[in-house]
Formats: structure tokens, C-alpha cells, sequence
RNA sequence: GCGGGUGUAGCUCAGUUGGUUAGAGCGCCGGCCUGUCACGCCGGAGGCCGCGGGUUCGAGUCCCGUCACUCGCG
């Protein structure tokens, strides 16, 4: 296992910011990187995502095995390539689907086998395979180990029997991936609300060392209260010097606050899903292009963020292409989205080097509360 | 002028042998979306059933009249 380089440049409180250096280039932390499950950050060009400020972005296991097909996307000459994004990928390792998926799937220690959604085709699915297509066939830069996410609410019991399956997956995923030169393997926390399960989780993945540390299991239910309180009693039993990553996280509120909380990396498809179906985030909270009182509105999206799609459309003409079910709306407001997570994470890296998280914090936290009026 | 058809939600239409507070799709108003089965999901408002009369315990459904639209023939 190759470690990438993991420079921490500054810290305030338990928040940091530096850079985890890949062989593709660096990611600046705390990082937010955009989903694309299918080989696409859906609406948006690979160009848009990185000017955005993207460093790097998500592929999913699960989506590229069935369409098109993991040894197809090898021969085609990788991932990367495949999808003209020349910058760190990180890839799921179908954990997720696991989950997700559960009508369609039969889950045992050797691994889970399921029916495609697609066309109803048997798969299976090992830690093994898993590390496989991630790191061989797709060549992933950020690869994950197989994990059962575990469903929330659950039973102390049944949140222990997943979290040790999904460490004994850990180990096989580790043997499966061996010593690489450009490529590194993140680990997972699972043990859902209960302390001393997530300690457990922390304590022993460490143990077997993975280039960097997932929070998994989260926000799947337990609400955002909940949520930090996890992470207050995760955080701390991973290594300082490894890269923190709160899988499938979040609204930027709960962006905000786990950073505030010690995590580095994020990923989550609210931006973009959102946005398709007409969400627009901004600093004062979500807002609904679909509104009514949007139609005659000649202003910007949100003038303070350097994007296009938030400075040179009115949000009466981004309204009308929701309205209309044209694919430029979903696409503009994926854009801005994007643009405006990126420009979130960026404003609290600044904030963090210059030692004022705490108040960029608040302020943001009043910022939404403007909004709601309270 | 004669003959036929149709009039039910903003629009396009369903409404069984007459039987509880008349439905759908779209549109309208709003909400939701957290390791993407997702250009999706959920909720809400909105109808003297063209109008008048009749039969009946009971009529959107049956009968008579009338008006409007529409097709065909003169």
C-alpha cells in the first residue's frame, strides 16, 4: 500500500486544510468531489467540473460493472480516459449498492450477489472483484473497500455484525490490493450511532493502515444532530496524518460542520441531483427555481460565486427552462451547484489557513439563519 | 334547413345496469432530494357534471325542451 502524501498546512480548532498529493495532481482540503456514478457528473462537462474548482471526482463501481461494463472501460484505456477527466478519481466500491439495492440482492461473507437493475442479469460482487474493477480495470486513484453500509435505524447487535463483516471485507480488500506505486486504498468506519461501535471500527482499521479513512453510514436517517454527535466520537480515533472522508455528505450545513469536526473529503450528488430538479444553493440557504415568484425575476442565480451559470442567467430564464423540462435548466443549475460547493469548501480552506474558521462558521450559520427569518 | 355526434377541473378526457363526500393525465401552487436504479418523488388547490324542466327514495347517467360547438347532407 502506497500512502499518498498527506501535507496538512494549517489547522484551527479541529478543522484542516492542506493538500493530499496523488500522482494525478493535488486535492486541496477539505475537498468536495462531485459524483459521477456513470462516468459523468450528469449535466455537465468535465471542463465545467473542474473550472468549478473540482480537483477531483467520484466513478461508481456498481453503475460502470453493468453499463458499460469494467473490462470494457480497461480496454478503452481506463477510467480516466474514458471519460476525459485527467485529474484524481476516486471510486465506490459498490458498498453502497449493497445497500441501496436490497430487494435485489443476496448478501453473504464471501461477498453480494444481486439482479442488474438494467436488464435483470445475475452479478456478483466480492472485495475482492471490487478492488479489482476499482483499482485494475477502471484504475481508480482513491480506491474503497467493499463495505455493507449499515441501514439506519439498527440494533446494536446488527449494527456489530455489519460493522465486523464490513471489517473483514477491509482485510481482503487490503490483501486484494497489494502494494501499488499510484493508487491508495481508503478504509471504512461503520458501527452506525454507537460510540463505542465507531471507536471499535476506527481502532481497528488503523490497526490494518489504509492510506486514508472513511466515515461511512451516515446520513442515511439518523438526522443532522446525530449526525455530529458520530462524528464527535469518530474524528478522534483516526490518525491525524491520513485524509478524513464523510461518504455521501451533504447539504453544505453539514459540510460546514464536520469540517469544523476534523473531516477532509466529501462527496455527495445533492448538488447535482438537486439542481436537475431545480435547486439552487446559495449562502442564505436552498432556493426553488420552480417558484412562482421566480418568473419575473431578472437577477443572477447568486452574483458572488465565479460561474457562469450563477452571474449570466436570470433566474426568470433559468425558472422558464425548469418549468419547461428543457436540459439546459438542470444543467445550469448543476453547474451553479457545483460552483457554489467548490466555493464553499475553497472559502473554508482560506478561512482555516488564516486561522478565522470559527468565525466563517458562525457567520455562515447566521447566513442561513437570515433566511429562514429566526 | 335536415340528420348525427359532443357538452364533466384551466386543458384533454374517464365515469360501469341511475346508488356513499364525481375521477385521471397534463397544467397550476408548494414541499422533498445526502457513498445517484433518479430530467425524479410527494402533497395541495381547483368542478350549480352547458342551461331549464320532468321521472325517481335517489340523476353526470333516463325523458322533454333549449343553447353552444362539431361532422355529414342539402
Amino acid at each position: 500500500m502506497t500512502d499518498f502524501p498527506f501535507e496538512i498546512a494549517a489547522t484551527d480548532g479541529k478543522a484542516r486544510t492542506g493538500a493530499l498529493k496523488t500522482s494525478r495532481g493535488d486535492i486541496r482540503t477539505p475537498a468536495f468531489m462531485p459524483v459521477g456514478t456513470a462516468a459523468t457528473v450528469k449535466a455537465l462537462y468535465m471542463e465545467q467540473v473542474r473550472d468549478a474548482g473540482s480537483d477531483i471526482i467520484l466513478g461508481n463501481t456498481y453503475h460502470l460493472m453493468l453499463r458499460p461494463g469494467a473490462e470494457r472501460v480497461q480496454r478503452l484505456g481506463g477510467l480516466h480516459k474514458f471519460a476525459g477527466w485527467s485529474g484524481p478519481m476516486l471510486t465506490d466500491s459498490g458498498g453502497f449498492q449493497v445497500w441501496s439495492l436490497a430487494n435485489l440482492r443476496k448478501l453473504t461473507e464471501e461477498g453480494v450477489t444481486f439482479q442488474s437493475h438494467v436488464d435483470g442479469s445475475k452479478h456478483s460482487l466480492t472485495p475482492e472483484r471490487s478492488i479489482e474493477i476499482q483499482a485494475d480495470l477502471l484504475g481508480s486513484d482513491i480506491v474503497m473497500q467493499l463495505d455493507e453500509c449499515t441501514p439506519f435505524p439498527c440494533l446494536k447487535d446488527d449494527a456489530r455484525a455489519s460493522m465486523e463483516l464490513s471489517l473483514r471485507w477491509a482485510k481482503r480488500c487490503q490483501a486484494a490490493f497489494g502494494h501499488r506505486d499510484s493508487q491508495t486504498l481508503f478504509g471504512i468506519v461503520q458501527g452506525s450511532v454507537y460510540e463505542d461501535l465507531r471507536r471499535e471500527s476506527a481502532e481497528r482499521l488503523v490497526e490494518l493502515g489504509f492510506g486514508g479513512y472513511a466515515i461511512g453510514g451516515l446520513a442515511v436517517g439518523e438526522g443532522f444532530a446525530m449526525m455530529c454527535e458520530v462524528l464527535d466520537h469518530t474524528v478522534p480515533h483516526l490518525p491525524k496524518d491520513r485524509p478524513r472522508y464523510l461518504m455521501g455528505v451533504g447539504k453544505p450545513i453539514d459540510l460546514v460542520e464536520a469540517v469544523a469536526r476534523g473531516v477532509d473529503m466529501f462527496d455527495c450528488v445533492l448538488p447535482t441531483r438537486s439542481g436537475r430538479h431545480g435547486q439552487a444553493w446559495t449562502d442564505t440557504g436552498p432556493i426553488n427555481l420552480k417558484n412562482a415568484r421566480f418568473a419575473e425575476d431578472d437577477s443572477p442565480l447568486d452574483a458572488s460565486i465565479d460561474c457562469p451559470a450563477s452571474r449570466d442567467y436570470s433566474k426568470a430564464y433559468i425558472h422558464h427552462l425548469i418549468r419547461c423540462g428543457e436540459y439546459l435548466g438542470s444543467m445550469l443549475l448543476s453547474w451553479h451547484n457545483i460552483a457554489y460547493y467548490q466555493s464553499l469548501m475553497g472559502r473554508m480552506r482560506t478561512a482555516i489557513a488564516a486561522g478565522e474558521f470559527q468565525a466563517f462558521r458562525q457567520g455562515f450559520v447566521d447566513g442561513l439563519g437570515a433566511s429562514r427569518g429566526d
